[in-house]
RNA sequence: GGGCGGAUAGCUCAGUUGGGAGAGCAUCUCUCUUACAAAGAGAAGGUCACAGGUUCGAACCCUGUUUCGCCCACCA
């Protein structure tokens, strides 16, 4: 026999078995066309980043998949990486410069980019190891990054060929300007908070001094670079004015009144809009339809420029205050009505955004995307929830151009050469030796990309896009994309259309949103709140196994849930409890074990000598196989876990653990033995994608007792058990069922008559079906588990307590061992209660409409309850009337 | 302003086609019964947010309300 410590200690196995996998080998994933191909790509964190909840949860549920499909025999990849995150990075780099006494933006391109990669390669390693700690089995050995050199052509490819095709091109319009940041942002990186504010009603007189108007603005400050007034043309109100000008007050400039229907209505405000063509969207597009010039009075820094004139200089939220104040000493200020409004700050900073008119390069997206909409309404690529296909469509329908140009240093640098003479764009690959049209010396474009333009291309380029290689051939379209939903339309949906444009492929045939986990109060689990949970802390208190399930545990499908730290509390308990289960088996089998029915693979069916207990575990060992293949099949892993929770806990040790230890001892021990061998070896080949670890050091445990009785290798490679049908034994599931209702209703009685543990009770048992063979032939199971000395004597004994099962009339003689008082108030508030239950079924029962109009079989069912209750009620009352009788 | 999701036991959450309301944790009572006290046995605890409607029957379907959260949105 072997003998197991007395609980599980996950550090040191853990340790030893993320060895032993990666000298193995286990991971890594070549083409092999004999095979069938299981491939998926980890969304690349930011090489920022640090593992957080969401990292733990979206991994555990990688690796479970992973090792499930590797364990079913597929040819299986999982191909990991970091994304270089522009924005994120540069900011991150930015303050350590700052901090370390170096103004970033004055070392120049080059040196700033030593810097960021030193950064990258000192920090981006980290969250790679945190999932090499997790246990992920991904591919290490192909491991990517966004800005790697095949990685990089990759995006250059992609911007060159769209730029071609007429996808990409270049424009000057308002776009989102981060003051901070010194960047745009696409529409998608900015973020809209409500703010309370003042609407400030200003008045501008006409020229001609024969009166003035009203405009409303929530930024006054732009009013410097008002170039128009408009009103609607079929306003009365206004209509005559349109023609006329007004005279800008603060800045004296005369500017005309326009008529612009788009851009105004007459039931809002006043009537009458001032155009600020320079520092608004709307704006800039009323400037374009009535030719307005732009006045830009904000610049990059977020400072009031020389148009400004005498608030030139100031801060943009100074210079607000200041024009309101001047223009109120004017007697220019009508009104100040309090006012919430929608704000947008860069999604990085939260600075508020500064819409500026600057030459950009845009993508046509929304053109691109047109093959997303219909493989997505296909159903060609499927979301889990299905609910996020029917967004993102609504997403598409809504698209407007993607500024993809960035004025950052780190990222991919846009392959643009613009002559310096004569102003010709050049895009390609390389960069060109002049000017192609008049040999003019050309400078390359300073921005860099967007990062999701970079991302879009993920699952494609980590296989060698857009090369055609073997990789590709063979493990693209990937299976499936795990994501959190933050990034569904930032990321998935594009990657989708980049696939599609460029492959006339889908990336990967499902997208799974999982959970997002909020902090115990509800909140958004974020360092900065202070409500972020570090699952490293977990890993350390309950081990990387419990942590991993407790996560699954936490995470139904889409659904938003609230950190829960007894989740893990319960998985741990779970592993050691398994661990116990194990080295109880462990301990009862000599060294060497074997049996015949482990020849040439287990099959428990063909174990001599089994019971109907034997036959029981070996059905709900199938059953459970079966649930967990289903609930995996559709990404249900909170299910899967359950089921398997359940069987281990509530089946195999709570019962099927308890019925073998009398075995053990007897003629029986073999039979015993093996089938406790062989549940237990599937079990934990059942359970490895969950808890790897644990599996694998119990699984080697077996392997070293019982070598006949298990797979030669670690169980990451070991086939995942296949539900047999032939294993299902619905007699025995019934039998059993029948036997534990005895064995609870006899449990009750010890504890509602305080009868000790030591002290021996009688069961007399009268079972319901005729013959009572099925209880006759468990009641071993009844007097060791109950712990009682069972009869089938029909004839009622005298002063007995009945103790109605769902299969039998059971009664338990008290005498000398009732506590009378406790025992009557029990049995007078179960008596209630079953009263209340039977007058509502005899009432549903006494309902003609029911009858008349319910299946026969709720019908049937009805009827039944109101044995079953009336059952009951009989009981309670014997108890009483005995109870009565001995007070 | 649109769209989506949630509201079930003290807490965190399950509840697959409408048919006697579940789990884990916490609580209470017993037990160190030779795998496990990170355990075993037993128990208590819920007008399924509210109001209508459909139905023989609603946690579940429909309508409305309240409330929390998320996403999208260029209305001064």
């Amino acid at each position: 026999m072997t003998e197991l410590a007395k609980a599980y200690e996950p550090k040191a196995v853990e340790a030893k078995w993320l060895e032993i996998w990666n000298n193995g080998g286990y991971f890594h994933a070549e083409v092999d066309e004999t095979r069938k191909p299981y491939c998926l790509t980890i969304p690349p964190p930011n090489v920022t980043g640090e593992l957080h909840l969401g990292h733990g949860l979206q991994h555990s549920i990688h690796d479970t998949l992973i090792r499930w499909k590797r364990m079913s025999g597929f040819n299986t990849l999982c191909v990991p990486g970091t994304d270089h995150a522009s924005i994120s990075t540069t900011i991150k780099v930015r303050d350590s410069l700052r901090a370390r006494g170096i103004d970033p933006a004055a070392i120049g391109r080059e040196k700033f980019l030593e810097h960021a990669w030193a950064w990258k390669e000192e920090y981006g390693g980290k969250i790679i190891n945190q999932l090499k700690a997790l246990g992920c089995s991904y591919d290490w050995r192909r491991e990517r990054f966004t800005m790697d050199a095949g990685y990089s052509r990759a995006v250059t490819t992609s911007f060159v060929r769209l730029y071609q095709e007429g996808y990409i091109y270049r424009g000057k319009r308002v776009v989102n300007w981060c003051v901070t940041d010194r960047t745009t942002l696409s529409d998608l990186e900015v973020e809209h908070a409500d703010e309370t504010s003042s609407l400030w009603h200003l008045r501008y007189p006409l020229s001609d001094g024969s009166g003035s108007v009203v405009v409303a603005t929530t930024r006054p400050e732009t009013m410097l670079g008002d170039t128009a007034v408009a009103v609607n043309s079929r306003d009365p109100r206004w209509n005559g004015l349109i023609g006329k000008t007004v005279r800008l007050p603060l800045m004296d400039r005369d500017i005309p009144v326009i008529a612009d229907d788009i851009l105004v209505d007459p039931e809002f405000g006043t009537g009458v809009v001032k155009v600020t063509p320079a520092h608004d969207p709307n704006d800039f597009q009323s400037g374009m339809r009535n030719n307005l010039p732009q006045v830009v009075v904000i610049g990059l820094d977020g400072h009031m420029t020389e148009e400004a004139g005498p608030y030139a200089g100031l801060d943009r939220f100074e210079a607000r205050e200041r024009i309101v104040k001047d223009l109120e000493a004017l007697g220019l200020l009508a009104d100040v009505q309090d006012y919430t409004h929608s704000v947008g700050h860069c999604a990085r900073c939260q600075t508020i955004i500064e819409p500026l008119p600057l030459d950009q390069w845009w993508c046509r997206e929304k053109d691109l995307a047109l093959r997303t909409l219909n493989v997505i309404r296909e159903g060609e690529v499927q979301y889990f929830p299905d609910r996020f296909a029917g967004m993102t469509e609504q997403w598409i329908e809504n698209l407007r151009d993607w500024n993809i140009s960035r004025q950052l240093w780190w990222g991919h640098r846009i392959p643009a050469w613009f002559c310096q003479d004569c102003g010709e764009v050049t895009v390609q690959m390389e960069a060109p030796d002049g000017c192609p049209k008049c040999g003019g010396a050309v400078k390359q474009d300073a921005d860099t990309l967007d990062t999701w333009f970079s991302s879009a291309l993920w699952p494609m380029a980590v296989l060698g896009w857009p090369d055609d290689t073997p990789d590709l051939k063979y493990f693209y379209p990937t299976n499936l994309m795990i994501t959190a939903r933050d990034i569904l339309y930032l990321w998935i949906a594009r990657m989708v259309s980049m696939s599609e444009h460029y492959r006339d492929q889908i990336p990967y045939n499902d997208v799974y949103v999982h959970a997002t986990i909020q902090a115990t109060d509800g909140r958004r689990m974020s360092k900065s709140l202070g409500t972020g949970v570090d699952p490293l802390e977990m890993i350390e208190k309950y081990g990387t196994d419990a942590t991993r399930l407790g996560l699954l545990f936490m995470a139904a499908k889409g659904q938003d849930v609230r950190f829960n730290e007894s989740r893990m509390q319960e998985s741990r308990n779970f592993a050691n409890k398994l661990w116990n289960a194990t080295r109880f088996v462990l301990m009862n089998v000599d060294d060497g074990f074997t049996h015949p029915a482990f020849d040439g693979g287990f099959d428990p069916l063909r174990i001599e000598g089994l019971n109907s207990g034997d036959a029981w575990i070996i059905s709900r060992l199938a059953a459970t196989t079966e649930a967990v293949a289903a609930s995996l099949d559709a990404y249900n892993f909170d299910d899967a876990g359950r089921a398997l929770y359940e069987f281990v806990w509530n089946e195999f040790c709570d019962w099927y653990v308890e019925m073998a230890k009398p075995r053990l001892q007897g003629e029986e021990k073999a039979t015993a033995q093996a089938v406790l061998v062989g549940v237990l070896e599937h079990t934990l080949r059942l359970l490895h994608p969950f808890m790897p670890f644990l599996t694998e050091e119990l699984y080697e445990a077996i392997r070293n007792a019982a070598p006949a009785c298990a797979a030669k290798t670690p169980v990451i490679v070991a086939p995942y058990p296949q539900y047999n049908p032939a294993w299902r034994n619905v007699d025995a599931e019934t039998q059993m069922t029948e036997a534990f209702g005895v064995v609870d209703a006899l449990r009750s009685v010890r504890a509602a008559l305080n009868v000790p543990p030591g002290h021996p009770i009688t069961a007399h048992i009268v079972p319901r079906d005729t013959t009572g063979d099925r209880l006759k032939d468990a009641a071993w199971i009844i007097r060791r588990l109950a712990r009682a000395e069972v009869t089938f004597n029909a004839e009622r004994p005298e002063k007995a307590w009945p103790a109605g099962a769902p299969a039998a009339d059971v009664f338990v003689p008290v005498e000398g061992l009732l506590d009378v008082s406790a025992a009557s108030a029990k049995a007078n508030k179960d008596l209630a209660a079953v009263e209340k239950d039977l007058a509502r079924t005899r009432g549903k029962l006494g309902n003609e409409a029911f009858v008349g109009k319910a299946p026969e079989a709720v019908i049937e069912k009805e009827r039944e309850i109101e044995r079953e209750l009336a059952g009951k009620q009989a009981s309670l009352n014997e108890r009483l009337a005995l109870l009565n009788s001995l007070a």
